[in-house]
DNA sequence: GTTCTAGAAC
DNA sequence: GTTCTAGAAC
């Protein structure tokens, strides 16, 4: 018997020994990943097997799929496995790293070299199982550095090491080398820096120096990928030239502010000359287009007449009649930028071109527009890159929408200028130099990955490029515009003046109580009760014994911000479903007292009524933020809201800046020092609530509260 | 919104 | 030493 146990502690032992591993190598072509592999395997005496994605399928490239059988069958004949292949995001690593467990160990190899050293490998190589070569690697390198993400331990590994130059790539070839059949290594992360090298530098500076070249689209370097099989570059063709077949990067724009908002034409159309005669020198070869629907259109006449008479360029300033969203399947026009008319809250609706363009694009540009802003201020632009799922992007090949919000001379429509043609004037002056703007850094962003330019050749100092310092000193990136957009003060005074507030998007996480009242169906485990107006589910975290949500089902009605007379039936249905269930709940038991109310500023997208007894009993109610939401003034009371929506139109929001003071009880109003001191205050505090909250039945208790 | 955790507060 | 907060990451 003791022998036996021996044998078994043993066998532990030597199992834990002799660990396999699995290292993933994360880098872009040309970062070594090759080369290192065959470094170690020519010295080591562990066994392993060297998965190439590139020659996997009888030397020619193949999939992920064959790779992980690859590696399991290799695994299963006991060797340690290298993956090669870039793995540069999370996703692509995470089913490699499933191949960890108990006696596998997970590794990740680095290889952080200069982009510019990958790029060089990359287009110098000739024999290369990938085939990329010549001018393409260039594009492809830094299209893949773009959605690198480094690997982290949480995602599985165990252990990661990070190589930024030779000497780290070498110290990491001989700590693997030498790893014997025995050995392991000890886990945890080595060598990483804070630095990240997601893009070249030295090819930054290039493209921001020559004057924008058009490429064909974003996914330039997807496309060079398929492409860098079949066809040998010339990677001598200077920037400058471009063939026939390049697509110029075009803008398309509707008039801004002379349809709905009722803009004087002439005066319109003078501006849109002026300002396209401005950038036009700015925007390299690409190309503006202003369109309208109909042919008989007044603002285009007006601006091709007047275009014609300054001599513009009409190649690269013209108009053109159509849906915007179908100038390429309908009208045979290719571009990739398309404006928007927008609306302050950026939201669809309202016919024209603003409810058109939302429409097309489908679901994907309202979210891609919440992560970079709520609203938008006349005058303003704010550059949306559109996700590739989105319809329009297919169909008619638009990478970006450009929302714009103009003056509005229509006294039936937000922030009327009365006539006032010289703010008009000045806000739409205003406008097109943010669309313009936001356009020309889209072509500069984009000209990172030029369809013709030799990036072998990318001069580390430029002596043969004009420098247009100007453009550089002046012009942010995409995001820069959307940020820049929004922080600005402006006339529109309903628009939430909080810049934190108005660059804020909503992340991932905020997104679950919206996807809840859109599609209950799909979330029967938590919904109480629903109808085509309202959801009811108990918060996950409930801050209290009882604590429930009725959620608006509208669209577009995100918090108490968005709220306005129109929405006074949905939040009179909401109040009475929240009553319904206060009954409910006090029928149970008696003491129990609650509250109805929004948060002023809401962490999740969704408008949503607290339905929340006063007791603050749970282990969930964890910081001051969690208690100063319930209780301050930050809680606007159901009866308030509707009292001020009714009367103003709008409620009253608090700022958030109130979640930052300090503790108080909520029936005596005492201060304390903190949360657990409070809780445990609260716990037996037996006051009378104040005065304000047995007004107006803002409070809702069955018994009479002692 | 929560979780995790470094470091401040005690 | 432990408790608690606050900021980052998700």
């Amino acid at each position: 018997m003791e022998t036996q146990i021996e044998d078994s502690v043993m066998a532990e032992t030597e199992a834990e020994k002799t660990k396999q591993i699995v290292v993933l190598l994360i880098g872009p072509p040309g970062s070594g990943k090759s080369t290192f592999c065959d470094s170690v395997m020519c010295s080591s005496h562990r066994p392993w097997s060297r998965i190439c994605q590139d020659i996997i399928s009888n030397g020619k490239a193949g999939t992920k799929a064959q790779c992980l059988k690859m590696a399991i069958e290799s695994l299963k004949e006991g060797k340690s496995v290298f993956i090669d292949r870039c793995n540069l995001d999370k996703e692509q690593r995470s089913e490699f790293i499933k191949l960890g467990g108990s006696e596998v160990e997970v590794h990740a190899v680095v290889l952080e070299l200069p982009a510019s050293v990958c790029v060089s490998r990359s287009v110098k190589r000739t024999g290369h199982e990938g085939n990329l070569q010549g001018g393409r690697a260039a594009a492809v390198v830094n299209k893949m550095l773009q959605g690198k993400e480094l690997p982290k331990m949480n995602e599985g590994f165990s252990r990661i090491m990070f190589c930024y130059n030779d000497a780290d790539v070498e110290n990491a070839v001989n700590t693997y080398s030498k790893l014997g059949v025995m050995d392991s290594l000890p886990s945890g992360c080595f060598g990483q820096k804070n630095t990240d090298t997601k893009s070249q530098p030295g090819i930054m500076k290039f493209f921001k120096k020559v004057s924008a070249v058009p490429s064909s689209s974003s996914n330039e370097a997807t496309e060079a990928t398929r492409k860098a099989n079949e066809k040998t570059e010339n990677v001598r063709v200077l920037p400058a030239k471009l063939g026939s077949s390049d697509i110029v990067y075009t803008l398309a724009f509707p008039s801004i502010s002379t349809a709905d908002f009722q803009f004087d034409l002439e005066k319109a159309s003078d501006i849109i000359v002026e300002k396209a005669e401005e950038f036009l020198p700015r925007l390299g070869t690409a190309r503006l287009v202003l369109v309208d629907l109909s042919h008989g259109s007044k603002i285009l006449s007006a601006v091709k007449a007047k275009a014609s008479r300054k001599n513009i360029d009409a190649a690269r300033f013209f108009t053109f009649v159509g849906d915007i969203t179908k100038l390429h399947s309908e009208g045979g026009l290719n571009y990739n930028v398309i404006a928007n008319a927008a609306n302050w809250r950026l939201k669809p609706g309202g016919g024209g071109v603003n409810a058109a363009i939302f429409k097309a694009a489908g679901t994907d540009l309202e979210a891609a527009t919440r992560t970079r802003a709520n609203t938008l201020l006349p005058g303003k632009a704010v550059v949306v890159p559109l996700p590739s799922t989105s319809p329009l992007h297919n169909a008619e090949g638009i990478t970006h929408v450009i929302h714009v919000l103009g003056p509005n001379m229509n006294p039936n429509r937000p922030n009327c200028l009365n006539n006032d043609y010289t703010k008009g004037c000045q806000t739409l002056r205003e406008a097109y130099t943010s669309l313009f703007e936001g356009f020309l850094s889209i072509v500069q962003d984009q000209s990172k990955f030029p369809k013709r330019s030799n990036p072998a050749t990318v001069p580390v100092s430029g002596e043969n490029i004009k420098d247009d310092s100007e453009r550089n000193k002046k012009y942010k990136g995409p995001q820069d515009m959307a940020v820049a957009s929004n922080l600005e003060s402006g006339p529109l005074k309903e628009t939430r003046d909080s810049g934190k507030k108005m660059s804020k998007g909503w992340s991932s996480w905020a997104l679950a109580l919206h996807a809840i009242a859109i599609h209950p169906e799909r979330h029967e485990n938590v919904v109480l009760e629903s109808s085509d107006k309202i959801v009811v589910i108990n918060d996950q975290y409930p801050k209290a014994r009882k604590h429930l949500l009725v959620l608006a089902r509208q669209e577009s009605v995100d918090g108490l911000e968005d709220v306005r007379r129109e929405n006074l039936q949905l939040l009179q249905e909401m109040h009475n479903v929240g009553l319904k269930w206060v009954k409910k709940f006090q029928n149970e038991d008696a003491s129990l007292i609650f509250r109805l109310g929004y948060h002023s500023v809401p962490s999740m997208r969704q408008l949503h009524l607290h339905v929340i007894s006063q007791d603050f009993e749970s282990d969930h109610l964890k910081n001051k933020k969690h208690w100063n939401s319930f209780t301050s003034s930050f809680f606007r009371d159901s009866v308030d809201v509707l009292e001020e929506v009714k009367s103003q139109g709008k409620a009253h929001v608090e700022s958030e800046d109130v979640l930052k003071s300090e503790l108080r009880c909520s029936r005596c109003r005492s201060a304390h020092p903190n949360i657990p001191k409070l809780k445990s205050h609260v716990r037996s505090c037996r006051s009378q609530f104040p005065e304000y909250l047995l007004d107006n039945n803002r409070l809702l208790a069955r018994l009479e509260s002692s």
